[in-house]
RNA sequence: GGGCUUCUAGCUCAACUGGCAGAGCAGCGGACUUUUAAUCCGCGGGUUCAGGGUUCGAGUCCCUGGAGGCCCA
């Protein structure tokens, strides 16, 4: 069933150009015409014909006829013969419509009813231009999907609200949005592909929890009408993972979304993709070699060498076994001062008050530490810098230091400025984590948002025995980022935005 | 949460101290059988984010709200 045309009230509020797209449908209608055919006779990929025409010479004819398909991307129209140029996955053709080609009632069709943005069928022999275009010239045409609205111009730069609220068509107008997709494709199949060939099994935990735990964080809450239950959107995978380590899985890990309730900007969204992985018998040390491994194979993978390019043409060597520091040591060394986990909380509130840094009364000592680290460290860790030995005190699941008093086994790796991702030596005695747990649950108690809650049926796991096994988590959106020189929000294809 | 800033045609942007709301591309009509952001002639296209206020007169000034961006916390 379809709407007379014409009558629709809306019609004709619409602007000016949609509605002579509109006016040009109800005109394709009426003339018989299907403007949304359900498919056309295809025969050749626009790939396909450039692949097995790479090199023609100018003005010349193949002979051979083709069926070929795309989005009209540009339109130059004269009397008697048409250029336009069809564009599909991300490959363009030009195509040639004549009078000689496909008659004068066929030709003023092309040129009545055919807009930017339509998608078209082309029949006719592969050709070259006078000009050396391969291109395909037209026996016969048909339209195979009408475009409504118009598209935006093609030389000016899209605003960037347009290409995220309207992502679609940002895909279409800019070969790189259509690029960073499948970069991050990539990225991702090399990561679960590096990861399978080191012996460790997929899993998908659960994403709605009703006790939220594994990292320290804000969650979204939700509800569940047939336990008329509230439960969590999970934070981190962390806890269900390790169940898994408990059970005798003893290498897995988990690609898939997080979903913490903070703020949102250029490095921080509310929803995001992670992976976590945890190897049985291995430690914090192990790990980071896994860790810089996987992200070395990313590289590979979309730069075909660890020296990859960011999008403002800069080059990053993320190769070798990259820089390593210590987190008090780096602190020590940019403050002139020998800094350590005995170091007194009041005379760390000073220094970091010195720096400007607004210290929340409720932080422990450990915190303070951390926050001059990211405050006069992070931003100029430029290359791939492995940061060791964190505070125990902020670190409520990882194993209390082998030697050191006061810390805890647990590195955090930063590139370009942001941290990339962290590890572990996960702590598996059960009667720690209890202890450490219910500090936080009080934290909670207190009024901390972030702190975890107790999750009695992961401490109930822990006391059945995890062997000692060193876990790590990274941002799948960072890694891009790190790959790509790209914002948080251009490596998501459709990020949250405000409705309109 | 605070400060600064932006929102105008389908898209990208102009519009001086408040004085007829414009350009390029896109669109419509016409010419053109080799174009590469074609060219030439002609023509249309606006709730200036929304609402209120000041004024003879508001895109412009003021207030409230909305959606972005940047900086700070």
């Amino acid at each position: 069933m379809t709407d007379p045309p014409n009558t629709d009230p809306v019609a004709d509020d619409l602007p000016e150009q949609m509605r002579v797209r509109r006016d040009k449908y109800d005109r394709l209608l009426a003339s018989g015409a299907n403007p949304y055919p359900v498919g056309v006779p295809r025969s050749h990929s626009l790939a396909e014909v450039r692949q097995r025409f790479p090199d023609l010479p100018p003005d010349v004819g193949t002979g051979e006829r083709v069926g070929v398909t795309g989005r009209v991307i540009f339109v130059r129209n004269t009397g008697k013969l048409c250029f336009t140029v069809i564009r599909e996955a991300g490959v363009e053709l030009q195509v040639m419509l004549s009078v000689a080609g496909v008659g004068a009632e066929s030709l003023a069709a092309w040129k009545a009813d055919v807009d930017l943005g339509d998608h078209v069928f082309v029949h006719g022999e592969v050709v070259s231009s006078r000009r050396g275009e391969l291109s395909v010239l037209a026996d016969r045409w048909l339209l195979a999907a009408k475009a409504l609205r118009p598209l935006p111009v093609a030389h000016k730069p899209m605003g960037e609200e347009t290409r995220v609220r309207q992502r679609y068509v940002d895909l279409i107008m800019r070969p790189e949005a259509r690029r960073t997709v499948e970069v991050r494709a990539a990225t991702v199949r090399t990561l679960r592909d590096s990861l399978h060939r080191r012996g460790f099994l997929e899993v998908e935990t659960p994403m709605l929890q009703a006790v939220y735990g594994g990292a320290a964080a804000r969650p979204f809450r939700t509800h569940i009408n047939a336990y008329d239950m509230d439960l969590y959107l999970r934070i981190a995978p962390e806890l269900y993972l390790k169940r898994c380590v408990v059970g005798g899985l003893e290498r897995v890990f988990e690609i898939n979304r997080n979903f913490r309730n903070e703020g949102a900007d250029s490095s921080h969204a509310p929803e995001f993709a992670m992976l976590e992985a945890y190897q049985s018998y291995a430690d914090y040390e192990s790990i980071a070699t896994l860790t810089r491994e996987i992200v070395q194979d990313a590289a590979r993978a979309v730069a075909g060498s660890t020296v990859v390019r960011h999008a403002d043409g800069t080059e990053r060597d993320l190769g070798g076994t990259w820089d390593r520091t210590g987190l008090y040591g780096a602190v020590s060394d940019v403050l002139g001062e020998l800094i350590d986990p005995d170091t007194s909380r009041d005379h760390l509130v000073t220094l970091a008050e010195k720096l400007g840094i607004a210290v929340d009364p409720g932080w422990v000592t450990g915190k303070v530490v951390e926050e001059i680290f990211e405050e006069l460290v992070v931003p100029g860790l430029r290359r791939p810098t492995f940061v060791w030995d964190f505070p125990a005190e902020t670190a409520p699941l990882t194993r209390p230091h082998r030697s050191a008093p006061g810390l805890a086994e647990k590195w955090d790796l930063y590139v370009d400025g942001f941290e990339l991702a962290t590890g572990y030596s996960e702590l598996v005695d059960p009667v720690i984590q209890r202890q450490r747990l219910v500090a936080q649950s009080l934290l909670a108690a207190k009024g901390d948002a972030e702190a975890m809650q107790l999750d009695e049926d992961f401490l109930r796991a822990m006391e059945y025995g995890m062997p000692p096994s060193g876990g790590m988590g990274m941002g799948i959106d960072r890694l891009l980022m790190a790959l790509t020189g790209l914002g948080i929000r251009e490596t998501v294809l459709f990020p949250l935005v405000r409705p309109e």
